[in-house]
DNA sequence: AGCCTTAACTTGTTATGACAAGTGCCTGGA
DNA sequence: TCCAGGCACTTGTCATAACAAGTTAAGGCT
């Protein structure tokens, strides 16, 4: 057959997980089973393991073995994505923290500076925080924020999400404009976000604007994909064509 | 050093390829001169390239050689997911077609069934079909309609895309309800879409409604990550707490 | 000149072997 | 009893080796 015998034995193994004969948490056969079992070598038991993990379906530990993944769907998911953030999960019950990794003024890179409106030698305030949902790391947030509002109100962005900060100093956002995609864990997300290389991650950018179109702030937020989807609800408008 | 030495080795080339000393497009170092130039066996040369596609920042051709991906951004964007995706690629000067993969009345599972509030007993028209944006592949777009529109109008869904063929029959779509997640190539999806296994995948699952909250649409599609993302635009409503 | 065969080079698959490093259990000593 | 050390088991990393399969280009034949 022309199949590669990693790929044959990955899709076994999925299928036996699909259809709960190994049940979410389990652990798999350790690799020396998989060899027997299937009679190939380690490398090719190797391989077939990397397909399912990389596929997000199971999950391995140095010494511990392999686990299917506990929650193959979503655990989270926002509606109105991030503005609403706190309210939409405090309303599922689910804790929201951040641990502020950094907060300082920078010289934003050309592309931020462009949607921000700023000119070439601009500064502006960068802020980093890993959002933790009960504890468990969930997302990375990058944020750009106009200097003047930066050095106001620093001392509460460091402590408080940035919406509902600006929602106190009766700064009121008019509008977002936001893309969605999704990208990879390299290095460094990989252990921020606590997931391993190659992961799929979301991605949410967005610049937010205030009356007359103002732009104040630029950010994006890298989330882990296992434990993250975005709802939306398209609606017809009258106005619209 | 505690770092791999396959992981050091494919950070020094991500760096390299971001520096630009490797032009999108053009092809990366062969297995043997990589194995050469860092002093390491074929297996951790394997290993730190196999880091790189996973990332989605190269890709290899069996007999050809390892390329440097050539757009690391998105090729095409949404705005109102897929409701509008026809005339909004073809604003972008982008051709779409499809190509109908399957057509059959089938019993949905049971998550479709309650989506759609149909009976236990109830049959829905699945369809399958394979999105190509200007000939390549681009997307999978899998669609349950109830009973009644898919044996009236099966003909044109097979021709035209699913939202046109409503509009001519006048069934104005009141609301949809969208979900946007990320998910791997398995299997099956590489063949498809033509990407690596393991490729990051966004899905838009939704549910169509009329007036009336009646739905008659759910689906999902399943494109490219590399070549597609969605954006939206967040206004504040009147209405709106 | 144009076509075909072949050789060289590429990545893909697979085997065997070895050591490192993390985990957990069991056993022996205090 | 309790703690520490060690052993057994696990996955992670890395080397060497061979063949398969796809691509490209050169060279020879028509």
């Amino acid at each position: 057959m022309s199949v590669p015998l990693h790929i044959s034995i990955s899709e076994k193994l999925r299928h036996q997980i699909e259809s709960g004969e190994y049940a979410p948490g389990e652990k798999l056969p350790s690799e020396h089973q998989l060899m027997a079992t299937f009679a190939v070598s380690r490398i090719t038991v190797r391989q077939a393991v990397a397909n399912l993990i990389n596929q997000g379906l199971a999950k391995s530990q140095q010494g511990k073995g392999v686990f299917v993944t506990p929650q193959k769907k979503v655990a989270y998911s926002l509606s109105s994505p991030l503005v609403f953030l706190e309210r939409d999960l405090a309303r599922k019950g689910i804790e929201l923290t951040f641990e502020n990794l950094l907060f300082e003024e920078v010289r934003p890179p050309v592309a931020v500076r462009s949607r921000l409106e700023l000119g070439d030698l601009s500064m502006a305030y960068l802020q980093k925080k890993l959002l933790r949902m009960d504890g468990a790391a969930g997302a990375l947030d990058i944020t750009y924020i106009l200097p003047e509002l930066g050095q106001q109100f620093g001392t509460q962005l460091k402590q408080q999400m940035t919406f509902p900060v600006l929602e106190q100093q009766a700064i009121a956002i008019e509008r977002i404009e936001a893309i969605i995609e999704c990208t990879h864990a390299d290095h460094d997300m990989s252990t921020y976000l606590e997931v391993p290389l190659g992961q799929p991650l979301i991605v949410y950018r967005y610049t937010a604007y205030t009356h007359h179109q103002r732009p104040i702030l630029h950010g994006e937020t890298i989330s882990r994909a296992d434990r993250f989807c975005y709802s939306l609800t398209i609606e017809r408008r009258a106005d619209a064509e």
